[in-house]
DNA sequence: TTTTGAGTTGTTCGA
DNA sequence: GTCGAACAACTCAAA
């Protein structure tokens, strides 16, 4: 049998791998991982040392057979197939825009030399373009999409593919014969492209289920009441590990799942389950969308806010700085992006609370928004982030309504409402006790930067402003 | 084709 | 302090 080689891209895990199984099962494969420059530029230093830990793990995890290159994959890949002899790459499927056009040129080429290029499984339980209307069209609202989504159905961990397919001994995987030797070690290879510092979470398939089975157990029966509460820590922050593909989101489902009927559970837990599995659909909404429309990654879902009115220039400059450091005066939107540049990650109710106050108070372009996210988050995935923050700014699927603006101190009371977190963030409020956090200027605590704008007065701009772009003046 | 019901995550105002 | 109504009109999805 001719060697195959298995292409690993956000699918960094051996159990519950469709790709890899069938890999195996054809003969001897290699694991190769290209260090993509396009890729690696634009993730920012969270995230690459993310990856960077997670490919560590996943060579050991398959006996130190790894093969790491840096390149581009349209020339990497065809070469090393060529050099094993390979039949056929194997890899998940990739629905992201570039991903889309790297693998179509990588297909090309390989297409050219007779070796095939196949695509099993992806990132998501229902692969991106499955879910479909009567009409055959994507969905572009979300909870239609998630009832469609959840009839759909996804296979269990167990029936991905083979006999093979789960637990896959990796020491039981033939090399091939010719295998290309790697020119240095790739601890040295992999700190001299993605750096050495530390990642803000351990990303690799091991801690991943750990994570997830902490989680399960001590998180989930709380998680419909305290999810919103970013100075509680009742989230599950997995999605670092989703992005890298260390746990796949059906092995998450297939667990919840094993829950048990609904009527089994207590009502706190039945509601929990759905909660998070919702977060989940929120996901594969995202992906499917951008799926389907690419051009939304950079372009507004919603063409008739091309014509709105962002602000330019210095003004702007100086607006987007003051929110990105954390000194817009407002406590509960400093301390979330004062825990992003700290962390490398931000509770959700906080990503919105920060991005409407970006793109509705300041009225700076969400794209500059969604792009610092990218360069800081952990766990920043192309197709939630982008649509995410097109969701706040209006611009997006299910276009919200023009009196949806987040009122930063109402947000801060409701969900802080101890004041913790803000502390936590801003030291400089620590002198002041409980809720009050989040108003220091009443309570005499003038040396805290005053807000930057006043929320009511934007807050009508804002809304006068999306009365024009609707009614197209 | 037409009709109908519904749309994650909010805020403000007035009773 | 709490609660319900108002905030518009449109698009989407399904019957």
């Amino acid at each position: 049998m001719s060697p195959s080689l298995l292409w690993f891209r956000r699918d960094l895990r051996v159990a519950d791998h469709p790709a890899l199984a069938m890999a195996a099962e054809n003969g001897p494969v290699l694991a190769v991982f290209v260090l993509d420059p396009t890729l690696v530029s634009t993730s920012g230093r969270p995230r690459a040392s993310a990856l960077r830990d997670a490919l560590l793990a996943l060579d050991e995890a398959i006996g130190h057979r790894l093969c790491v290159v840096r390149g581009d994959p349209a020339t990497e890949i065809p070469r090393l197939a060529e050099a094993i002899g390979a039949g056929t790459v194997v890899v998940s499927a990739d629905h992201g825009p570039y991903g889309t056009r790297r693998d179509a040129a990588v297909e090309r080429t390989l297409a050219e030399a007779g070796r095939g290029f196949v695509r099993v499984g992806s990132p998501y339980a229902v692969t991106p373009g499955r879910v479909l209307t009567a009409n055959g069209t994507p969905y572009k609202v979300f909870t239609p999409f998630r009832r469609a989504w959840y009839e759909h159905g996804w296979p269990a961990p167990a029936d991905t593919g083979s006999e093979s397919a789960e637990w896959l001994d990796p020491a039981e995987i033939a090399l091939p014969e010719h295998r290309p030797d790697t020119d240095r070690p790739l601890r040295d290879l992999l700190r001299s492209t993605l750096g050495t510092g530390d990642s803000p979470l351990e990303v690799c398939e091991s801690a991943a289920s750990a994570q997830w089975a902490d989680f399960l157990e001590h998180g989930l029966p709380g998680y419909a009441d305290d999810r919103d509460r970013p100075d509680l820590d009742a989230t599950s922050r997995l999605g670092a590990q989703l992005k890298f593909g260390t746990i796949h989101p059906r092995t998450i489902l297939a667990d919840l799942a094993a829950l048990g009927p609904t009527t089994g559970l207590g009502t706190g837990l039945a509601e929990s389950r759905d909660a998070f599995a919702s977060e989940l659909a929120w996901r594969e909404f995202y992906a499917d969308v951008l799926h389907h429309y690419p051009s939304t990654a950079g372009g507004n879902v919603d063409v008739r806010w091309d014509r709105f009115p962002w602000v330019s220039g210095d003004h702007a400059d100086e607006a987007f700085a003051a929110w990105r450091d954390g000194r817009t005066g407002y406590p509960i939107v400093d301390a979330g992006m004062r825990q992003l540049l700290a962390e490398g990650w931000m509770h959700n109710r906080l990503r919105m609370v920060v991005a409407s106050f970006l793109t509705k108070d300041l009225r700076v372009h969400w794209r500059r928004g969604a792009r610092h996210f990218m360069d800081h988050l952990v766990d920043g995935d192309l197709a939630s982030n982008q649509h995410g923050w097109q969701w706040t700014a209006g611009t997006g699927t299910d276009a919200a309504p023009y009196f949806r603006v987040f009122n930063p101190v109402t947000q801060g009371k409701r969900f802080d409402p101890e004041g913790d977190y803000v502390r936590r963030w801003v030291p400089e409020l620590r002198g002041i006790a409980g809720a009050a956090v989040h108003t220091p200027r009443e309570g005499g605590h003038g040396d805290y930067p005053a807000p930057i704008v006043d929320h009511a007065e934007a807050r009508r701009e804002a809304l006068a402003l999306y009365d024009s772009v609707i009614r197209g003046a």
